[in-house]
RNA sequence: GGCGCUAUGGUCAAGAGGUUAAGACGCAGCCCUCUCAAGGCUGAAUCACGGGUUCAAUUCCCGUUAGCGCUACCA
């Protein structure tokens, strides 16, 4: 035994498998030429928000088309940041919008697939057996140093002017331990972590290609990274992601752009542990405003509860509306595309990961509203009564119940100006169905009501009663419309608006006055969906208590 | 401090060594219209700055600046 190997056995004599065992027992992917595996690798540190769901969509989108595999796993090393049900929520927020990985973890929290466990705690040992043969190799070793001892070695790096600051080369006290002396200080029951020994000097440069970004070349890593933590005895990401991408077969690594810079020491990490180097890709984050600064900025958990998918889930976002969203900041092609098939199914665009932006898009919320209501606009009245009902049931019993009571009622409501040439665009989330429709409900009608200026009162009676007489819901919409004029040229409205707007002064009003009327009784309000549609949905009886109704408030 | 990424209207952005510098959202106005939501039309608004290379640069190169990120036993 050399002292490596004598190192390696005091460190994890328990540790008794070998990297032979895991490359068995994870045998390697048999894919079809060019097919692509992916994975979305989230922190349960928080909720999932839009900017790692758009890397999440990237991830299984690039999977999906080239007839690979996307699965999801879990980066739960960091004990102190994860938070209770961090997992489930991740899950929980996937499936909302209908992302569901080949493998993975399921809601009760189970791994599922050939490359189990996918939760990173669970894997302990297998990195453990890799850090072990990398120490039993000389090309890792323990460190005992203590955090003041550290900061000590930074301080003098930060006086000695080093343009390097960590810990590396000559400052790296812990390089050449010999076993009798990890034996002692093991024996004392210090706590030590697992460094990496960089290969590199300082000076020394690398070059790669990332497949968004193109050749990189940039300083190679020098420091001798942590690749198991003291505690815990779990890697950091560095380790984690070499095997468990290599392990899982990952053939192509998309991350955000805040991994760029650790691709160095990331290749150094493969090239010790004898992997082959998965294809890069590092994407933009997304951004937002900072009301504070005025400035861009990379979401943030804390800050932009708002960009949560959760938010969006409650808010009454279709899963529908977040994923043309998506795919219209993914590639921005798309848009294009939307506009020449306006009526084709998305998946039929092909995402290129050629066609992303390299600079990180503001989250718009202007623009994703847009996108919502047309995604609705082109929805069936049915689909969208059954999504309405659905969101209403956890977020607004009463609105829900008053839908499934009135079920025929309501989907002819939501069916008002849908099928026309140029569909009705007023419905952006679910959230907004209350108040722009809540009124043809008796339940919600509050009787309140928007006035007009230079009503003339003295005439609503007059005409409801004519209206009603003569309504007919068989009539078309132009022979509804003349009646309505019938009715107020009869009383001095006139017929032609074009007419009245020339001589305002000679008539109370024109036959849209007549139609506000209608509408202020029926509905509160001034402005509303089509109005003979209305009339036909609530029919003579309705129309005639609501009136009545209207009639005895303003007396 | 060191290193890196990015830089076209308010936002998302297309674009090519020579263009009237697309389009979308938002904004304004007009039209259509019984109101609204739409729809149509029009408009305001952009190549960060300074040097090169070139007949010609917003486009290529180099700086500067700005924003963002990394520089942890966070991911």
């Amino acid at each position: 035994m050399n002292n490596y190997e004598k190192i390696a056995e005091l460190l994890f004599p328990n540790i008794t498998k070998t990297p032979e065992y895991y490359e068995k027992k994870y045998a390697k992917r048999n894919l079809p030429e060019g097919a692509k595996v992916t994975r979305f690798a989230p922190s349960p540190t928080g909720y999932v928000h839009m900017g790692s769901l758009l890397t999440c969509f990237y991830d299984y989108i690039i999977a999906k088309q080239s007839h690979g595999v996307f699965f999801l796993r879990i980066e739960d090393t960091d004990l102190e940041r994860t938070i209770d049900h961090g997992v489930e929520g991740i899950v929980e927020d996937l499936a909302s919008f209908d992302i569901h990985a080949d493998e993975g973890v399921d809601e009760n929290l189970q791994s599922y697939g050939n490359y189990a466990p996918y939760i990173q705690t669970q894997r302990q040992e297998i990195y453990l057996t890799y850090a072990k043969d990398l120490v039993r190799k000389g090309l890792a070793y323990p460190c005992f140093c203590t955090k003041e001892e550290l900061q000590a070695i930074r301080q003098k790096q930060e006086e000695n002017k080093e343009v390097q600051i960590g810990y590396y080369g000559e400052y790296a006290t812990c390089r050449n331990l010999t076993p009798e002396e990890v034996e002692q200080n093991l024996k004392a029951g210090k706590p030590f972590v697992i460094r990496f020994k960089s290969p590199a000097k300082v000076g020394d440069r690398v070059h790669f290609y990332d497949v968004l970004r193109g050749e990189q070349e940039m300083a190679d890593n020098v420091n001798d990274v942590v690749i198991i933590k003291s505690k815990s005895l779990l890697p950091p990401y560095n380790f984690a992601h070499a095997i468990d991408d290599h392990l899982m077969g990952t053939t192509t690594v998309i991350r955000s752009n805040e991994w760029l810079n650790s691709v160095p020491e990331h290749m150094q990490l493969f090239r010790a542990l004898g992997f082959d180097q998965p294809e890069y890709c590092h994407v933009a984050f997304v951004q937002r405003f900072d009301q504070e600064t005025g400035q861009k900025r990379k979401i943030s958990k804390r800050k932009d509860p708002e960009t949560a998918v959760s938010y969006m889930v409650k808010a009454g976002y279709p899963t529908d509306s977040v994923m043309e969203y998506l795919y219209t900041i993914a590639n921005t092609n798309f848009e294009e595309w939307r506009i020449a098939n306006p009526n084709a199914n998305r998946e039929e665009f092909l995402i290129t990961l050629e066609k992303m932006s390299l600079s990180g898009a503001l989250f718009d919320l202007d623009k994703f509203n847009d996108v919502s209501k047309n995604v609705i606009s082109k929805m069936s009245a049915e689909k969208v009564y059954e999504l309405v009902l659905q969101w209403a049931k956890t977020y607004d019993v009463e609105w829900a119940e008053i839908l499934e009571k009135h079920r025929e009622f309501a989907i002819k409501m939501f069916a008002i100006d849908r099928y026309n040439q140029k569909p009705r665009k007023d419905i952006v989330k679910w959230e907004d169905t209350k108040n722009l429709y809540g009124y043809f409900f008796d339940e919600l009608f509050d009787g309140q009501y928007e006035m007009e200026e230079n009503m003339h009162l003295e005439d609503l009676k007059d005409i409801f009663d004519r209206y009603l007489e003569h309504f007919d819901d068989q009539v078309d919409n132009s022979q509804w419309f003349e009646m309505v004029k019938s009715i107020g040229c009869d009383l001095g409205y006139c017929p032609q608006i074009k007419e009245y707007k020339k001589n305002p002064d000679q008539y109370k009003g024109h036959c849209g006055t007549v139609c506000t009327y209608i509408r202020i009784a029926l509905t509160g309000r001034k402005n509303t969906p089509d109005l003979f549609s209305i009339c036909k949905l609530f029919g003579k009886e309705k129309m005639r208590q609501r009136m009545q109704a209207f009639l005895a408030k303003i007396k």
